[in-house]
DNA sequence: TGCGTCCTGTCAGCAAAATGTCAGGGCATT
DNA sequence: AATGCCCTGACATTTTGCTGACAGGACGCA
C-alpha cells in the first residue's frame, strides 16, 4: 500500500512517516502544495495524508484540482483544532476524514486502516497496460475490453505489477506482498501463480527477467 | 427553502435556528414530537432536521408516520454518538443523513446544503438496477415492477448494494454496516441472507466475486 | 396468555474454486 | 554443454461460498 503524506512539519511527518512505515505501508514524503499536487496527479496512491496551511499551494486547493482531476484516492485531512470552517469545506471539496492536531499517531494508524478497508475495491482508478485493463471497483481484469475471470490471488498479483509497471519486481518482493512476513511461501507458489495468470492474459505480458524478478512493460506493445 | 427544526433541547435548538437563517432559509422550530408530526403533515417542508428522543412522541416514530402518509421530503436525523441500533432503525424508517452529537453548526450547513442539493438535482427516491428497483420512501423493492416482499435486513441489504452499484462491496465491509461493529456477526449470516434474497430476485442480480465480495451490476443487462 | 408466523442466526454437509506442492522438463546464461 | 533458474501439468489440500434444516426470539392476534 503506497501512501502519499503531504506535510511541511518536519517532525510531524517523521513520526508519521516512521509509524507508517513501521506498519509495513510505503511512504512518500512532499513538503509544499505544488509538488504534492503533481505527485498525486502522476502517481497511483492508495491514501493520501494531507495537512492544510501549506506553502506554495493551500491543501484544499489541492484537493480539489486532485477531485476535478478524476483522482478519487481516499484523502486523511490533518487541520488545527479549532478551524472548523476548514473541516466544512473540506468536505465539500471531497475529503474523506478527518484529524485534528495536536494527535495520538495511534489515531492516525486507525484512520488510515479505516479508510484503506473502505476503499479497496472503490478507487476508480483503473490501471491499464496495453490491452489489460485492473478494473479496481469490479475487482476483475479487462483484455481488449472483456472481463476475464481471476482468482483473488492472481488479481493481487497483476495488480502489485500494474501498480509498479516499468519496472523489474523481484520475486521475493512480490512474495512479501502476496503473502506476509509471516507465512512466507516457497518460491514455487508464486511461479505457478505467474503460469496461471499467464495462461489467462497471454504469455507476453508478464515478463520474465531471469535472476531479477517479473516486468510489465510500461510502454505500448 | 423552509425548514422544520425538531429539536427539544433549547440550547442546541437555538444555534441551529441562528445558523440556518443566517444561512437564508426560512426555520420552523417544534420541542416535541406530536406538533412535529403535525407539522411535518400539513406543510411543505423542503427539509427537516429530526432529534431522536423526544417528548410526546419518539423521532423515530414521527418520522415512519410521515413515511406512511406519504411525505417525501429529506430528513436530517440527530442522533446521539455510538447509538448504532437507532441509527440501523432510522435507515429502516427512511432517513437520509444522520449527525452524532456533538457535532458544530457548521457540520449541520454542509449536510443541509447537501441534502437539498441532492434532492433538488435529481433526488430521485427509486434506485434501480436492471429489473429491481428500491423505493427508499415507501421501503419496498419491485422487480419488474411487481413489489416482492423482503424483510429489513434483506432490504438493508439489497439498498446498501444498489446504493453501491457497479463496485464490489466486500463482506465484512456489508457486515459492518447491516450489524454495526458491535455486534459483528458470523460470515455465514450474510451469506444467508443473500441466499434468501436470491431466492426471492432471481440468482443473477447478486453476483458473487469469489475472495472479494458481492456485486450489483451497474450496466444495463 | 397462548398460538402461529415471520425473521434471522447457526449448524452441517456439499460442491467448486483457489492455491500449494511435487516432479520433471525446458531454456537462458555462461 | 553444463548449470541453474524458471515453467508447467498433475495432484492434494485448503478455503470459500451455497443451501437446506432447525431453533430461538420477536411480534401480532385472538
Amino acid at each position: 500500500m503506497r501512501i502519499l503524506l503531504v506535510e511541511d512539519e518536519p517532525k510531524i511527518a517523521y513520526s508519521i512517516v516512521s509509524a507508517l512505515t513501521g506498519a509495513n505501508y510505503r511512504v512518500d514524503a512532499v513538503r509544499d502544495g505544488e509538488t504534492a499536487w503533481f505527485r498525486g496527479d502522476t502517481e497511483d496512491y492508495d491514501l493520501v495524508i494531507l495537512d492544510l496551511g501549506l506553502p506554495k499551494m493551500d491543501g484544499l486547493a489541492v484537493l480539489k484540482r486532485w477531485r476535478a482531476a478524476g483522482k478519487m484516492m481516499p484523502v486523511l485531512i490533518l487541520t488545527a483544532r479549532g478551524t472548523w470552517p476548514e473541516r466544512v469545506e473540506g468536505i465539500d471539496a471531497g475529503a474523506d476524514d478527518y484529524l485534528a492536531k495536536p494527535f495520538q499517531i495511534e489515531e492516525v494508524l486507525a484512520r488510515v486502516r479505516a479508510l484503506i478497508r473502505r476503499s479497496v475495491g472503490q478507487g476508480s482508478a483503473i490501471l491499464t497496460a496495453g490491452p489489460i485493463a485492473l478494473d479496481t471497483r469490479q475487482m476483475r481484469v479487462l483484455f481488449d475490453g472483456a472481463p476475464v475471470s481471476v482468482s483473488p490471488l492472481e488479481y493481487r498479483l497483476i495488480g502489485y505489477l500494474l501498480h509498479h509497471k516499468g519496472r523489474v519486481v523481484s520475486s521475493s518482493e512480490l512474495i512479501e506482498h502476496l503473502y506476509g512476513d509471516d507465512d512466507a511461501r516457497d518460491a514455487n507458489a508464486l511461479e505457478a501463480v505467474v503460469t496461471r495468470l499467464r495462461r489467462k492474459l497471454g504469455p507476453d505480458f508478464i515478463e520474465t527477467r531471469r535472476g531479477f524478478g517479473y516486468l510489465v512493460s510500461d510502454e505500448p506493445a
